[in-house]
DNA sequence: TGTGGTTTCC
């Protein structure tokens, strides 16, 4: 056969590594071994970086222990390997023995250290390796930088970022990327969007990377339309059969409520587990959360397996759903196939517990989660709320209090609405000040707790003064508290006030009509009611399954409207 | 031999 030369190897193994040809970087290997090349130092790097772009760590570090004579690279090399597979902790060792062995780590050094230190959140390292990357006048090393900003962002502060990135002479698209994606992780949406338009001007033009940062800026501000406009370039450019990027549209359609949308996407993409996660989360938290227990099934069938997102949506549907027989089937696939405990899946059971009002297993769970946050008591602390039980969902926040647990906003929300349930009106007037003196402003969701507490006990002009003295616009929730309200105490005039703003706010929203359209008809005024049946028509309002908070009871519940 | 990317609870 051909003889085997050392340099036909190293031009060759590399490409293995690429191009993920495993038996033939197996054969490489075997050859090498036989013509007693192994032990070339240039050849035994390729070997290791080979391997490390295989995920193999073990046979990565054979080959590197096994080296008779070792350079900066071949360091590099398996570093590069441990970051490749995850270990972080095992970068980290590896950058300490180099530097203890005399090898001076450079720039490419760096930049693999520094997305190590990141995922391990050392930020003092951090900044000391940046202090050293100057001593070596090598922190204007184009990767170097970018790792620091990406570094500086992600553990330190926007603004030191914002310094390193500044400092770059001519910033290339990662640089622009790593200050977008992080912009947009800290809710600067709007400066985000800022640096797209800039980083066109000095000439380099977004990818897909840039798009799958700033579609989740698009569903956050709510702006379907930049969303659109960005799956419009990205069909333009080829980059929606980017995988990132299918996915990252699913996700943004999803959240903006454009679930067909989103399902398009879906149907005429290449998926993978993130898509069928994004999807079936979307459709959990929409009006159709039936839909993503269908695609909770399709899930296996398609040959992925859950994970504990898929069983995070799969559990929030049935709580939307009240289909509490199969959030416990659900529950109980999930004990069999996900060992480690999750603390975003065990408040996800909370949610399915309390709301179906079996508030001892909801307990049993609460207590068993180690790391309880602020989400675990949130949820108890609504669930007894929701079923009566308000004197234990007010302990249950004194002892939050008492645990030293950073209560929020959400907290408050729990203990107005179960003020709302017992009819408290002057506890709830408490808690409502109380927020504000803890520097919590009221959000919308409290002003609906408050609207609805004044309402249901007969106060519809506090409850309407209160709206009008709200330092913003009230939003759907708000006058759907006091829609609600109305209908409890039989009032059809501000239940048209109300109404007025809810068909403005959202036109789409088909329960609202027929609240409304039944008040008319209990009063028995039927012009008035043929009216909205008409402007309904005329609007093309569908018959949605949509959740109405309606009264039943003495209980404030999320009942289905509609043929869901 | 190197940097930036999608899904996570109330």
């Amino acid at each position: 056969g051909v003889p085997v030369s050392v340099a036909s190897l190293v031009s060759v193994v590399p490409a293995c590594g690429v191009e993920q040809e495993q038996g033939f970087g197996l054969a490489l290997h075997g050859l090498a071994l036989k013509a007693g090349l192994d032990s070339v130092v240039n050849l035994g790097n390729a070997l290791v970086d080979m391997y490390g772009k295989f995920c193999q760590v073990e046979a990565s570090m054979q080959v590197f222990e096994v080296m008779p004579e070792r350079n900066e690279v071949s360091w590099n090399s398996a570093i590069g390997c441990f970051l490749n597979s995850g270990l972080y902790g095992d970068v980290l060792a590896m950058f300490r023995e180099m530097s203890e062995r005399g090898v001076m780590p450079g720039s490419i050094t760096l930049s693999s250290l520094l997305p190590a230190l990141v995922e391990l959140g050392y930020f003092d390292l951090g900044r000391e390796v940046h202090g050293y990357s100057i001593k070596r006048a090598i922190d204007s090393d184009i990767f170097v930088a970018n790792s620091l900003v990406d570094m500086y962002a992600k553990l330190g502060s926007l603004e030191k970022a914002c310094t390193v990135f500044e400092k770059i002479e001519v910033p290339n698209v990662v640089s622009w990327n790593a200050m977008i994606a992080n912009l947009v992780q800290n809710g600067a949406e709007t400066e985000a969007f800022r640096l797209v338009i800039k980083m066109q001007k000095d000439g380099e033009q977004p990818n897909s990377i840039t798009l799958v940062n700033v579609l989740p800026a698009c569903s956050r501000m709510s702006s379907l339309k930049t969303g659109k406009q960005i799956h419009a370039w990205s069909i333009r450019t080829g980059l929606i059969f980017d995988l990132f990027i299918s996915n990252a549209l699913i996700d943004m359609y999803a959240k903006c409520g454009q679930l067909s949308l989103a399902q398009n996407i879906f149907d005429l993409s290449e998926k993978d587990d993130v898509s069928y996660n994004a999807l079936l989360l979307g459709y959990s938290q929409s009006p159709w959360s039936f839909e993503s227990l269908n695609l909770f099934k399709e899930i296996r069938s398609a040959g992925i397996e859950y994970d504990a997102i898929s069983f995070m949506g799969a559990l929030t549907a049935c709580t939307n759903l009240c289909a509490f027989k199969q959030g416990k089937e659900i529950h109980g696939v999930l004990v069999r196939r996900l060992q480690s405990n999750h603390p975003f899946l065990a408040n996800s059971l909370l949610g399915l517990y309390t709301k179906g009002g079996m508030l001892d297993t909801a307990t049993k769970i609460f207590n068993r989660i180690t790391e309880k946050d602020v989400a675990s008591w949130n949820t108890m602390i609504m669930g007894y709320g929701m079923h009566g039980q308000i004197d234990v969902a007010f302990h249950l926040f004194d002892l939050m209090k008492d645990d030293g647990v950073d209560y929020d906003h959400v907290s408050y929300i729990a203990v107005l609405s179960a003020c709302s349930h017992g009819g408290l009106v002057e506890k709830g007037k408490e808690y409502f000040s109380q927020m504000r003196a803890q520097n919590l402003e009221p959000q919308q969701m409290h002003y609906a707790c408050m609207v609805d507490l004044l309402g249901r006990t007969g106060q519809l002009t506090e409850s309407v003064e209160l709206i009008q003295d709200m330092p913003f616009h009230a939003n759907s929730d708000v006058w759907g508290a006091l829609l609600g309200a109305c209908r409890i105490h039989g009032n059809i005039e501000v239940a048209q006030y109300a109404a007025e703003h809810l068909f403005e706010l959202k036109p789409e929203h088909s329960g609202y009509y027929t609240l409304l359209i039944n008040m008319y008809a209990e009063a028995g005024r039927w012009n008035e009611a043929n009216k909205i049946r008409k402007l309904m028509k005329s609007r093309k309002v569908q018959k949605n399954p949509a959740y109405s908070w309606v009264q039943s009871g003495n209980k404030l519940q999320a009942f289905l409207v509609g043929n869901g």
